[in-house]
DNA sequence: TTAAGCCTGTAACTTTACTACTTAGACGCG
DNA sequence: CGCGTCTAAGTAGTAAAGTTACAGGCTTAA
């Protein structure tokens, strides 16, 4: 957030930007304050602090209170620092888990401008649910299936271009395709996805905003992208993906009610009764 | 600030603890609704809330919504809260991706006491790698396969029992078996690690560390189990083995030092590669 | 049965955020 | 140089939000 000033300050009015520096110069302050006394803390009046909140894109003045108070109790200690090949097994490992955690708390927000529920309403009401994902996204559509099954919904995973390709030429209206890449720019995921829309499938997918598949898909979830710079720096995205579609099972559960919760029991139930039934067996 | 609601929760009158089971059960909403909207949603008056806000200490409802809006972003607010059957699509993620967050928390603790340079220096040296893990642990096998094959040492992914009882039972003791299983009791996983370790090979185990799996592993690297409560809370667990899998590739990395550093930036520029590659052929 | 006390809601009041309109100044064009 | 226009900032008003005062009703105890 106070980053986000920081950047937009040269673009401000000259009212604008000394609302912006007064902010950034107390913070803490500002969160508490109301819009009349930073209005006159900033020497100037109310509707231009206002106006400065519109351009910085918030919905008004409340929201920039809630929005400060929240950037200012945010820890930084998980900010991303690229591992260097002189750190010790212990550093690069903590420098691991700490991308990791930003990527999900990243996502995190990023979900909170996806309509959840139209997904999950899809998918409950979903004919079949096609995953689609080449290369390493191949192992997030067979996870999301492993996941998906449990809910009773007829479900398949693809992994590999050709058949993603058949399957999308045969694709029915009441199909619910869930496509996963990285980049979303893979021409031949693209040609399927086109291929199954027309057919009348809906398309939900897993990928970068400004992607190409991002912008044919019908309901996009956004995935931290997070631009890996260093080699080190591991396959994030994948985790921020697992986790976007445990959100969906979770929401697709939800709409379906009691039926999913059984079922999710049951499958639950089943396990447990395996290995117990395995343990007598060779005890 | 949550804690400190449900600590009051008995102290309150009826009506106040009406709201106050209703903030801790959407705190996210509350944060960001009117005084108005919180009544009406709990079926109570303004005054009320407001009295509930003044028995918490606080000065008034504002204040309610800027401390739970604090506390939701501070990382003691990834604490897990059961996602319950009416909760709105929004709230159901929230509490996903939360506890999501929270699990890699726990991971990033527990790997503290986990010799990882050792386990990396094994990892770096091995005639071959063998991941093994069944039912969804084999798809996390799987994908470290998928990781360290770019480090160019031979890798191979088992996920089902009869495999890996066969790999176990020619393993050389240049072998590092990489064992992943939520519980860590299933017999024949068990029986298959045993056998590998007589042949002389080492075990890595990721794994529940009071599981029977954990006890006879070389090395042991504990991972989060999270006694799944409820039949929503999703394999958090999956996600924590495969960070920590992260964690041990770019710590092996790390070992292996510059043969590493260019063959992951090999395999790397080969992807970018044959995405243009193929961008330029169909586009 | 009645009185005291507390919980709760209604209604009035104050503050707060936001909007519509107006004015002052800057820039371009005739 | 003057005119018109367009942007930037402010004034005043409004709607809505939060807060307070008060009164009704239920509980409990004498």
């Amino acid at each position: 957030m106070l980053d986000l000033l920081e950047n937009r300050l040269p673009h401000l009015t000259p009212a604008e930007s000394a609302v912006a520096r007064w902010v950034l110069a107390h913070p803490r302050r500002a969160a508490n304050s109301t819009l009349a006394a930073v209005a006159r803390a900033c020497g100037t009046s109310e509707p231009t602090v206002i106006r400065f909140c519109r351009h910085l894109g918030l919905s008004g003045f409340r929201d920039l209170t809630l929005r400060l108070t929240e950037s200012l109790s945010q820890p930084s200690s998980f900010v991303h620092r690229d591992v260097s090949r002189d750190d010790s097994a212990q550093d690069a490992a903590a420098k691991v888990m700490d991308s990791t955690v930003q990527t999900l708390i990243n996502q995190r927000l990023l979900l909170r401008t996806v309509e959840i529920d139209r997904a999950a309403k899809l998918l409950a009401n979903a004919r079949q649910i096609v995953f689609a994902g080449i290369g390493g996204s191949g192992l997030v559509a067979e996870d999301a299936q492993h996941k998906f099954f449990r809910l009773g919904i007829p479900c398949v995973a693809l992994s590999d271009a050709p058949n993603f390709l058949q399957v999308a030429a045969i694709a029915d209206p009441g199909d619910v395709f869930v496509v996963t890449s990285n980049s979303g720019q893979w021409p031949k995921l693209l040609k399927a996805t086109e291929s199954a829309q027309r057919r009348g499938a809906t398309v939900i997918a897993l990928t970068a905003p400004d992607s190409q598949l991002g912008d044919i898909a019908d309901i996009l979830v956004p995935c931290s992208s997070q631009d890996e710079t260093s080699v080190y720096t591991p396959m994030n995205s994948r985790l921020a993906q697992l986790a976007v579609l445990d959100v969906l099972l979770v929401a697709t559960a939800l709409v379906l009610g009691d039926t999913a919760y059984e079922r999710l029991r049951l499958t639950k139930l089943a396990l447990g009764a395996d290995l117990a039934a395995e343990s007598r067996q060779l005890g």
